[in-house]
DNA sequence: TGAATGTTTCGGTCACGGCCGAAGTGTGAG
DNA sequence: CTCACACTTCGGCCGTGACCGAAACATTCA
């Protein structure tokens, strides 16, 4: 029975990510911005000081980062690994059978995009998976996702600049599973900088206080146009059908 | 603040991985067989009426399934999801300064090949991941994997069928991130059927009480053979070079 | 300098949950 | 039928850790 690597810190991290509170803070997170003590601990529904203990466990733990900005101090995940670490959480979480879905409008937002990370999720990200792949520039197998040289130039005119080789360690392009549609999206470096150049041509905005996204006026021009989505997209869809 | 799907439940799956009992427990799953209540007992150090409490909680949290067979209770773990989640875990337990390596001849047999929920792992699994790459079986680019049409017919005249279309959803192939090691080996659908095949071809074996596996006469031989692995692969090599 | 804001430290309360011993249920073997 | 084995339920002990109020520390602004 003895038989495990070295120290089963399984544990340890999971309990670090096991209590409500804490939960919250990283859910939070998972939207990719830095934000500050302040910020979490409106997220985490608890006082300053309990969360001021919070984060103290977490950075300890590795799971989080901090950045000192005056009097204030942000805190992002420490890394990707956690980030998707996370993401497998959740999507178990979100299984059983006691999926509610009591839809409000803000669940609504969420569901039609929102950042997971660094990257788009919601039914935009599905779309844009779809288009991509009906297109040719990547390929999607079952979990798995390449990009084409075809898709290379696509994306190289589209103002993102594929570095040439794999020369940072960070996945070029892979997939994430969307917590609400069930279905494979694009993430990864590609993900990333597809998420990038969208906030930066407009065509998507953060919300406040929010990981949701917001498609604006350009930009249901733009990628309709651009990415050749099909005419209701933005329409709510029937709730995932899972296997 | 208010701002989440539903229930936030991560924290309540958290909860349920954050116990070392229950951690030792899911980590012995992960070696994809099922296991006795009474086997699960000693991999988690605690008496078999406590081991018991924390089967049924995981069985409540959809975390493991049992399946009775006389007197015998056997669990396995519920879903790919959950192997997925605790894969992850294990990436960011593993992480940090302190890896103390204090390597004995049971670590050492883990390291060398060993199974991950259902697939290979280890160098061995490295090895092969790189051959495969090599001949141009399958394609790896920064953490996603996809089959060429020609390791389609490789893996067809290897004895192993890779049904037509993705009428399965489970994903054909995908990469899985090494603790030992920490690069990608292959894992997904292909990763499964594959240790299948060597075990049916006698070319690993399982060790009893052990996720380790070991590579019999008849592999050693086989498997330079058939994927013609660099001379010294088995050989212990310098440890993860980290990012 | 003093006031305001953001964040952490301290101290003490309290409940949740893991643990085991003992006893109870169910299944298979002699 | 009775014993042996696998496993679960019950009851009680006890430690860990989340929580908040109060106060201290730090930074910015007036």
């Amino acid at each position: 029975m003895p038989n495990f690597p070295s120290g089963n810190t399984i544990a340890e991290v999971a309990a670090l990510i096991g209590d409500a509170a804490r939960a919250n803070i990283l859910s939070a997170l998972m939207g990719g911005h830095a934000l500050t003590a302040g910020e979490l601990s409106r997220y985490a529904g608890v006082t300053a000081q309990t969360t001021s203990g919070h984060l103290a466990k977490l950075t300890e733990g590795r799971l989080i980062a901090l950045e000192k900005q005056g009097r204030h101090r942000y805190y992002r995940l420490a890394s990707q690994e956690v980030a998707h670490a996370l993401q497998g959480l959740m999507t178990i979480a979100a299984d059983g059978p006691k999926r509610h879905h009591p839809i409000g409008p803000r669940d609504e937002a969420l569901r039609l995009a929102r950042t997971c990370y660094d990257h788009v999720a919601g039914r935009l990200a599905l779309a844009l998976a779809d288009s991509l792949s009906k297109r040719g520039y990547i390929v999607f197998a079952d979990g798995a996702a390449l990009m084409t040289e075809k898709g290379r130039r696509f994306f190289s005119g589209f103002g993102i600049d594929v570095e040439p080789a794999a020369q940072s360690k960070r996945p070029l392009c892979r997939t994430c599973l969307d917590w609400s549609e069930r279905r494979p999206h694009l993430a990864g470096r590609i993900g990333m900088a597809l998420l990038d150049r969208l906030l930066e041509l407009g065509w998507l905005a953060r919300i406040p206080e929010s990981r949701a996204l917001k498609v604006t006026k350009a930009g249901q021009l733009g990628l309709a146009n651009t990415f050749q989505l099909p005419a209701g997209w933005m329409d709510y869809s029937a709730p995932s059908r899972i296997p």
